[in-house]
DNA sequence: CGGGCCCTGGAT
DNA sequence: ATCCAGGGCCCG
């Protein structure tokens, strides 16, 4: 569920009450949100000051001094981070994991649909010697994200590799957006509002497009998630909220994702609704036309 | 490179 | 009862 502002607006969340903080004890509720650690991964952990809470696209990490292994975090669909200033009494409804602090609050990881995960991944050197993402200064990226491409918001982002990478698919260029191994972050949202905001019909190939074009997409994919993180994300329902269990404001910014049937918001046409790469996808038909790029294959 | 699957719960 | 959901990965 939580695409990149959202998990950024929780990072904030979780830097903000954890930064500095020892982790006293980290409780495992559920064996299927630990399924990509051993049993005994977690015991290293505690009694750690936490350094530094990362993010790259939708993966999280806390970096533990003195410990060669990152806790990483996945949201899954419906992942939350929820902090409490006393341990819950009572579990909370799907708790996955809690992680208790030496200031006696907890930070609790729910998660109703259980895609997400919690586990350890030693931090490997970044191959491009820059930070490994966003919150953290240090050159390191836990061994299981790297594989995903660093987001659009990352300073360190090599755009015009990205952009070179889209151009040699012959994929759906929203496919392409949804590949975390070309550009990270972006989801079912925000996709669909880059594409509206740069005009670009969802099932063009993605090697059909200029370069340019796909440069466009990746810088305004950047603009529309900076905008949803500075209103704390987009919430639909109470899926997702931050770590205080505030909802996000950026669902009535939309321009296409969610609004079939309304109008466009540049040029009047009602939004449609198809289904590209098994998902959702809403679009301008006039404004996204297929051939409004009188696209060439490579 | 497209399709299907992993889950639970709310809407239809 | 059936469909759908903001992710990611594995399979063929």
């Amino acid at each position: 569920m939580p695409e990149l502002p959202e998990v950024e607006t929780i990072r904030l969340g979780v830097q903000r009450r954890l930064r500095g903080r020892v982790l006293t004890d980290l409780l495992i509720h559920s064996a299927r949100a630990v399924r990509h650690s051993e049993p005994d991964a977690f015991g290293a952990l505690a009694g750690r000051e936490v350094i530094e809470v990362a993010r790259r696209g939708k993966f999280l990490w806390l970096v533990l001094e003195g410990s060669p292994d990152a806790l990483v975090i996945h949201l899954g669909m419906s992942g939350q981070l929820l902090h409490r200033s006393s341990p819950p009494a009572a579990p909370l409804r799907h708790a996955a994991a809690t992680l208790l602090l030496d200031d006696g609050a907890a930070l609790a990881f729910v998660d109703q649909r259980t895609f997400g995960y919690i586990r350890t991944s030693p931090l490997h050197a970044t191959v491009d010697g820059q930070p490994g993402g966003e919150g953290t200064e240090l050159p390191h990226v836990p061994e299981s994200v790297a594989h995903i491409a660093r987001d659009p918001l990352d300073p360190h982002l090599d755009v015009a590799a990205a952009a070179e990478r889209m151009g040699a698919t012959s994929s759906a260029i929203k496919r392409v957006l949804l590949d975390q191994r070309y550009v990270s972050g972006i989801g079912n949202i925000y996709a669909d509002e880059a594409l509206w905001s740069v005009s670009v019909h969802p099932e063009i190939p993605s090697g059909a497009l200029p370069e340019d074009v796909l440069w466009d997409i990746v810088r305004q994919s950047a603009e529309v998630m900076r905008a949803a993180v500075r209103v704390g994300g987009t919430s639909f329902d109470s899926l997702y909220v931050d770590t205080d269990g505030e909802s996000g404001y950026f669902a009535r910014e939309l321009a296409a994702y969610g609004r079939r049937g309304a109008p466009c918001r540049r040029c009047g046409t009602l939004i449609e609704k198809l289904v590209v790469g098994g998902r959702a996808t809403y679009v301008c038909p006039s404004c996204q036309a297929r051939d409004r790029l009188f696209p060439t294959m490579n």
